[in-house]
DNA sequence: TCAATAGTTCATATTTCCCGAACTATTGAA
DNA sequence: TTCAATAGTTCGGGAAATATGAACTATTGA
């Protein structure tokens, strides 16, 4: 098994961290590393929202995020601790990864809204 | 030929418009319009870069930036006026273009200092 | 009416993504 | 130590998304 990359920020292109958090499911676990940014480890997104994610594309996607840069995952027995590297993108790109977190939160709350609404409205 | 799609910001998924920007060829093409937010033509970008880009591909960019809400187009005689959507998205997304915009402009201008340190060593 | 210019659409070859199956690593118990 | 359980990774191949050349459309100016 491999060792997990970790690269520099200042090595990691723009691109890469937009495109990783370009995902439903990614942004929504980077959204909750950042919020609590305590251990995650990656099983516990095995359901994000409604959706059941299969463990090999959760892999898969905690790779994108890790080599990204936006994440650092190491292991702590036999599961993983996730973390934000957003202090060391801030220094790079100051504000960015927050205010997309936030964004993200807003769609959120604009989405509850309207299911709640759906709900109410009995469709 | 059918007509231009513009969407309402509300409308557009978050993860879309990452998406949009999750290119080196479109975020160039958006920082430059939100830049200088007067007209752009398509045909202007022929050249991002050091890179050649194929018509076909430089219209299939500027409908994913479109149709993620981040660029107005209109026709303007032969050519397309393209201005951008900062100030709606941004009532939504506070913040958020500006801050991708800004961390463009920071990757360019470290590049920029590489290539020039590259020059000057004869590389 | 025609040629020139700017962009779009279509077809398809290529690339990327998703996910089941098999594998690896760590731990705790027998 | 061996074994079972748990957490995650890797691999392979089918599905979906991208890139681009060729053909097309729309507008303008001669």
């Amino acid at each position: 098994m491999r060792p997990l990359i970790h690269p520099e920020i200042a090595d990691v292109p723009l691109e890469l961290m937009l495109h990783a958090l370009a995902d439903p499911v990614r942004v929504a676990i980077f959204a909750d590393i950042v919020k609590q940014d305590c251990s995650q480890s990656c099983s516990s997104f095995l359901t994000v929202g409604e959706k059941q994610i299969p463990k090999s594309t959760l892999s898969q996607h905690f790779k994108i995020l890790r080599e990204a840069g936006l994440i650092r995952s190491e292991r702590r027995g036999v599961e993983m601790h996730n973390t934000s590297r957003c202090a060391e993108v801030d220094a790079r790109y100051p504000g960015m990864l927050a205010a997309i977190a936030n964004a993200h939160q807003i769609q959120m709350n604009a989405r509850e809204k309207t299911t709640a609404k759906k709900r109410s409205t009995r469709r």
